[in-house]
DNA sequence: GCCTTGTGTACAT
DNA sequence: TACACAAGGC
């Protein structure tokens, strides 16, 4: 989700680049992206549980490009939900499982187009579908990690420690957390929108010096971030307008005040509120991830005196190393945490990896022991450009073919002076001019500037267009540029000039009407403590709950679920001659993840707390209080806000408030890790009242079942449904979305002998009633020539797949081809009789658009 | 008029 | 997941 219109908010610095350019660097990827993107292409193959390796390809497609430019690219997957994200990854999954539901009603319907948009909108990426792509990419030679919890925080982690220069995601989060240079919305050619963190202040428009990183961050949780939904009334502009006025206040004081003093709003703050605020700053501080040189679990940044980890477990509950290192090697499926492959870094010798050895060490992998990373040096100049004024040099650049200024109709259009300037300004060959021309006293910040306007106007692919890239990259890159070049008295000045030049912060110098109205000097002790904590601004709801009840409890649901189709099965499937109980965890229809996503059992869970309960304890405020607090009214007058004095400032305020203890998160509300371990009595139990809760409703749904009826507004039901509504009632809301399905799966009177598939229609109808076959697919397949996904044509029977997927599969059949005229097959039905009475014997055949190839003269 | 918020749509092939 | 757009509040 990340926050809700940064990227258009940040429109001012986004840097269009090609990421050849950072050949030579390595770039960390966040996977997720591109594995949803890629999925997208192949949502109904996922959904009906056929193997594809689509979505593996499209990723490749990325990877090889980057291989090509001599890029090391490192793939960074998600790891376990965070407690913080609980909520949001639980609205997910329940948005998922209603499009899912939505699907199955579209297919019975017949409404196939509609019904493929649902599954589209349901696509999960599963670790099964992440190992694939990692399989592929090791044998390729490139890296592949794991995170702990949040990939965003992992990525970060490495950009941080300098493994890696560039960060290619598409989830805005990533700035928060500190990258320093993050391309968004990448294509397969490598052109891309990059963010560089050094020029955040740009878009802040802060008074030079006055701004800082955390203010930047503090802007984006306040205009509502994945950790702390937003107040009402507050995004990203006036957000942004609080922390451009507010000066040296203390971040819990101007939380309180902000609202009246700056935005003229009647909106109260609410004590709930600022912790949330404090807890999702920390998020973002100190989340775990996995250090793939230390092989250790370790927070994104060091703790803070007076913090520690138990008090931060929202940020990732500590998970023993062995284990961490098994995730972050992707050996554990981080749904059911267990073993699901064997990968050994030391061991394993890529097949398909580049046989071009290179020289640098920080091109090997990151678990080789001989690794290191790469040299600062080479990106530092990136950052202090040198100042080329009077310096002849040759520069090597490349241009690159794939920018296409599409002249739309220009030439019909009359152009401004201005935009004809631009437009002279933004050709290529103009650029080429003006960086070659060593009497263009223009700094290449100022000449950016200057175009960006025209910039604008032109050309949807701008990357090639900004004439700062040529003598930036070729900074970066380049070998032709000597490097000693901004080691030299001119790199001085023009560092010098780069406090006041725009590229560092073109607000830096202030107009008068600029000048803030906040008094730096007054002391903290004088702020007004707006004490209201009756606003129902945030919801309350727990979330730091331990992820290990979470996934213990999912498990423990889907076991039931298992138990239940089983039961199901058992009852209804006498003749079936695969144990189709198990439903495929390699779907992205996964039955069993489907019936699990809806547990909420936790909430009633002895373990369950709300870390919004604060519960302050002597020794914590005094603990708290010793360890961290400098003076307590001390006021800076340094007008930089570092890191560590905010920190201090903001723990002075658990003295001037009157709520204690605000970095020390009550250890009492927040899970332990020792806490972990004793949590296995708790599954029984709940797994116990599950059981007891599902078997009551299982059969009151097959009752209501049984008069054959379907809840057609099910999946309003599914909207509707209250969140804090009980284990069981979820667990009735999953078997109504199954009688949905059961529903859906076609009926078919004819009988025949050959590889019979029975399925359930409804609860309480005989096998012999309920009957649905698939007739003789091989003799089926081998006639029409196409072929039959999972079937070889050696092979007899069908492919084990779930029921309900073989249900669906047979209604995308059904529906598949209905458009097409096409002639009759032996054991084939008309289109109208499709419709009408439809049966799987067109299913088998129309799989795959199969019926269209074996109808070719 | 500015800003937030909700809805619809594209994403890949 | 992000963007574009419209509606509605202030």
């Amino acid at each position: 989700m990340g926050i809700q219109g940064l990227l258009p908010f940040l429109k001012k610095i986004h840097d269009h680049v090609n990421i050849a350019k950072f050949s030579g660097c390595t770039v960390a990827i966040d996977a997720y992206c591109w594995l949803h993107k890629g999925a997208f292409s192949c949502a109904e193959k996922l959904a009906l549980g056929e193997k594809t390796d689509q979505y593996v390809y499209y990723c490749m497609k990325y990877l090889e490009y980057m291989l090509k430019n001599n890029l090391k690219p490192i793939m960074v997957f998600d790891g376990c939900h965070l407690p913080s994200k609980k909520d949001v990854e639980k609205n997910r999954r329940e948005k998922r499982n209603m499009y899912k539901k939505k699907a199955a009603q579209l297919l019975r319907e017949g409404n196939r187009a509609e019904a493929r948009e649902c599954l589209q909108r349901c696509i999960d990426i599963s670790p099964e579908m992440a190992l694939r792509l990692m399989e592929v990419c090791r044998e390729r030679g490139i890296d592949c990690i794991v995170a702990p919890y949040e990939a965003d925080a992992q990525l970060a982690l490495l950009s941080k420690s300098g493994i890696a220069q560039i960060i290619v995601t598409e989830d805005s989060d990533l700035l928060l957390f500190g990258c320093e240079r993050v391309i968004f919305k990448m294509d397969h050619f490598g052109n891309g929108v990059m963010i560089e963190k050094s020029r955040l202040n740009e878009v802040m428009e802060i008074q030079n010096g006055f701004y800082t990183f955390d203010k930047f961050r503090y802007m984006c949780i306040l205009s509502g971030c994945d950790y702390l939904p937003s107040l009402s009334g507050i995004g990203l502009v006036k957000a942004c307008k609080v922390f451009k006025l507010a000066r040296q206040a203390d971040l819990k004081t101007l939380l309180k005040k902000f609202p009246t003093t700056y935005l003229k709003m009647p909106l109260t703050v609410s004590d709930e509120y600022i912790d949330g605020f404090i807890k999702a700053y920390n998020t973002f501080l100190y989340q775990l991830v996995f250090d793939p040189l230390k092989k250790r679990l370790v927070p994104l940044h060091d703790y803070e005196d007076g913090i520690e980890p138990n008090d931060v477990t929202y940020a990732g509950p500590y998970i023993p190393q062995e284990k961490a290192l098994q995730i972050a090697l992707g050996n554990i499926n981080i749904y059911s945490m267990e073993k699901f492959a064997n990968f050994n870094p030391d061991n394993f010798v890529p097949k398909k990896a580049s046989k071009k050895k290179s020289e640098s060490l920080h091109m090997l992998s990151i678990w080789n022991k001989n690794y290191r990373i790469r040299p600062k040096t080479h990106l530092t100049e990136t950052q202090n450009r040198p100042n080329l004024k009077g310096k002849e040099v040759v520069i090597k650049t490349k241009i690159h073919r794939t920018e296409i200024v599409k002249p739309a109709d220009d030439s019909l259009e009359v152009k401004t002076d201005g935009e004809l300037t631009g437009m002279y300004q933004n050709s290529p060959k103009r650029k080429l001019q003006e960086i070659s021309s060593s009497e263009d006293e223009q700094s290449p910040c100022k000449r950016r500037r200057k175009n960006s306007s025209s910039e604008e106007e032109l050309s949807p692919k701008k990357f090639t267009k900004s004439p700062r890239k040529p003598e930036f990259f070729s900074s970066l890159v380049e070998a032709d540029v000597d490097s000693s070049i901004c080691e030299n008295a001119e790199e001085k000045n023009d560092k010098e000039n780069d406090i006041v030049s725009p590229r560092r912060n073109r607000f830096a110098l202030a107009s008068p009407s600029k000048k803030t109205k906040f008094n730096l000097n007054a002391p903290k002790a004088k702020e007004v403590v707006f004490a209201s904590s009756s606003s129902p601004c945030i919801k309350t709801e727990p979330v730091a709950e331990d992820i290990k009840v979470d996934q213990k409890l999912e498990k423990s649901t889907s076991v039931q679920s298992d138990i239940e189709t089983k039961q199901e099965i058992k009852n209804t499937l006498p003749q079936l001659k695969k144990d189709n109980s198990k439903p495929s965890n390699k779907s992205a229809f996964s039955w069993n993840r489907f019936k699990s996503s809806s547990q909420n059992s936790i909430e009633s869970s002895p373990h369950s707390r709300n870390p919004f309960k604060r519960v302050v304890s002597e020794k914590q405020i005094t603990s708290t209080h010793t360890k961290s607090l400098g003076p307590i009214h001390k006021s800076s007058s340094e007008p930089s806000m570092a890191r560590s004095d905010s920190q201090k400032s903001l723990d002075n305020l658990s003295q001037v408030s009157s709520h204690s203890n605000l970095y020390s998160i009550d250890s009492d509300c927040l899970p332990k890790p020792e806490d972990m371990d004793d949590l296995s009595d708790c599954e029984s139990s709940v797994r116990n009242s599950e059981t007891n809760n599902s078997s009551q409703n299982l059969g009151s749904q097959n009752s209501s079942q049984s008069s054959g009826r379907l809840t057609n507004n099910s999946s309003q039901d599914i909207s509707n449904q209250d969140n804090s509504k009980s284990s069981g009632r979820q667990i009735n809301k999953v078997d109504s979305c199954e009688s949905l399905l059961s529903q859906v799966i076609p009926e078919c009177p004819e009988e025949d002998d050959d590889d019979i598939i029975v399925v359930k229609t409804e609860p309480g109808t005989s096998p012999q009633e309920s009957k649905v076959k698939v007739k003789n697919v091989q003799k089926a397949s081998m006639m029409s020539g196409c072929r039959v996904s999972g079937l070889s044509r050696g092979k007899k029977k069908l492919p084990a797949v779930d029921i309900k997927q073989q249900s669906l599969k047979d209604m995308f059949s059904k529906f598949s081809n209905n458009r097409n005229e096409k002639p009759k097959l032996k054991h084939e039905k008309s289109n109208e009789d499709l419709n009408a009475t439809p049966t799987t014997d067109n299913s088998v055949l129309s799989l795959k658009g199969g019926i269209q190839r074996c109808l070719l003269p």
